[in-house]
DNA sequence: TCATTAAAGTTAT
DNA sequence: ATAACTTTAATGA
């Protein structure tokens, strides 16, 4: 968890429920509040020019939403959008910045999040350009591997769908699915009903 | 080689 | 039931 719910709640931070595929905000709205999801998830996505869903990043339970735009005064460059039921927590944005300049341990761990957010960026942007289909789901993958305690072959199953997983690395639905049928193939993978190992 | 389109099967809500 | 996801195949850049 990113803050402490109780600190967040007694410095006035107010929860609000979402259903799935509801908007937080757009692409274009100012940054005003900080947002931690309780539980649920939420997808940060934009379009390209001819309507394609970039996703951008996909957040759980326990994650700060957007907090990278709250240290700097430029609109959102993407849309916050739920895609389960969700629970977050809303802060006004100079509340937050209240408690970073009281509390030096979160500001530090605030400044954690955004080492990671920041290397999750340089990993993807690498992706993005060149490389082949195969190339783009594997570092993908191994991204998402390197949470997980058990590292052997196959032990872990991706909790993406092909969708996601597509819309991630700029690839279409179809040809992540064929690369990942020869991807098992290459024993690269291995496919459970439906579900990926890795 | 990969995206796009279309069509159809499958799963989740 | 309906929407979302998965799959296959044909076509074109």
């Amino acid at each position: 968890m990113v803050i402490k719910e109780e600190i967040l709640y007694s410095v006035g931070a107010v929860t609000r429920r979402y259903g799935p595929s509801e908007i937080i905000f757009n692409d274009g709205d100012v940054p005003n509040y900080y947002y931690q999801i309780v539980t649920g998830h939420v997808k940060l996505n934009n379009y390209n020019d001819e309507g394609k869903e970039i996703i951008q990043t996909l957040l759980e339970d326990g994650q700060s939403i957007g907090e990278s735009l709250l240290f700097m005064d430029k609109p959102y460059p993407m849309n916050a959008v739920t895609f389960t039921p969700c629970t977050i927590i809303r802060l006004p944005k100079l509340v937050f910045l209240d408690l970073m300049k009281l509390y030096p341990d979160i500001c530090l761990n605030m400044n954690k999040i955004l080492s990671q957010r920041l290397y999750f960026k340089i990993i993807m942007a690498q992706n993005l350009s060149s490389q082949n289909p195969a190339a783009k789901l594997k570092v993908l993958m191994d991204y998402l591997k390197s949470f997980q305690k058990e590292q052997t072959p196959y032990s872990f199953k991706i909790p993406l769908t092909r969708q996601q997983m597509a819309s991630l690395t700029g690839l279409c639905v179809e040809t992540a699915i064929r690369t990942i049928k020869t991807m098992e193939r290459n024993r690269i993978v291995k496919i459970e009903n439906r579900k990926i190992l890795y």
